[in-house]
DNA sequence: AGAATAAAAGACCTTTATATCTTTTATTTA
DNA sequence: TAAATAAAAGATATAAAGGTCTTTTATTCT
């Protein structure tokens, strides 16, 4: 359902939720060590998110990157729009771009069901709230 | 969630459960014309199908392809596993190896609900069952 | 100012998914 | 039995996803 990037770029902006602050920014290095994400691959995807807002960069020594309180109140949906796009939710499960409500595919009533479980919970979500509930229970974010 | 090749490989059967019948079998051409599949890459799915037993094939002049009593009776999800595997049905949604019941990712009970729901209908509903309500009510499966 | 640090940017490489092309095999019918 | 038809098989091509490497830019600290 989310590409493998997708993933990635959620674990670690809850990751930098969770971990991370302005007076001590987390680096790339440390974010991909922690979450086992290929070091290279961080960096692009930290860069990506940076360069929409959905994370806040330091460069330069002790620099690195963490969440302001703008970034903590976007809902987890705009991380997964800016990496996947919409699609997934928009778009008939089998690919026919003339299904619609009125002219189904036959999967069509069971996928949005699907479909519209999950977009209501990361469009109602927040970072901030994931990341305490991440916090409240001991949920995992490590492979 | 499902590949473009098990898009094109669910359409395919449905169709054949629609169309096609031992005395009349559907050549390929007439698939991928009427579905609008790239020729070449239908044959493909075509034989792939049919040396897992999902769909009959006849070889010859007046041959092409059509599902038995058997083939009719096997459930949508035995399409899914045979071209994408059941890994989507089964693996973390953040793609975590150590996420389970006990131990889960921030979003796996929400992911579980929507995958489990379609689970369900993909196990339940058998090729004929879902051809029928194609028929009953009228269901698109062309792009 | 200069050295060190770390992100930004862009070119590049690898693997997988998607798709095509060509040759072979099986079947039918004239 | 030969010609025609259509699937089977296998090699090959293309595009997208996933991932790496190198150079540049911004910042900090001595």
């Amino acid at each position: 359902m989310l590409s493998q990037k997708c993933k990635y770029a959620l674990r670690t902006v809850l990751f930098l939720a969770i971990e991370g602050d302005k007076s001590c920014p987390k680096g790339g290095k440390d974010i991909s060590t922690t979450l086992k994400i290929p070091e290279a691959y961080t960096g692009k995807i930290l860069q990506e998110l940076a360069k929409k807002n959905i994370i806040t960069s330091v460069k330069g020594p002790g620099g690195g990157f963490y969440l302001s309180e703008d970034n903590l109140k976007s809902p987890i949906i705009n991380v997964i729009e800016i990496i996947d796009g919409l699609s997934f939710f928009e778009s008939c499960g089998l690919g026919l771009s003339k299904c619609s409500s009125e002219h189904p595919c036959p999967i069509h009533n069971d996928f949005k069901i699907a479909r519209e479980h999950l977009k209501k919970v990361f469009i109602n979500k927040t970072v901030l709230e994931l990341a305490n509930e991440i916090k409240t229970n001991d949920f995992t974010l490590v492979r």
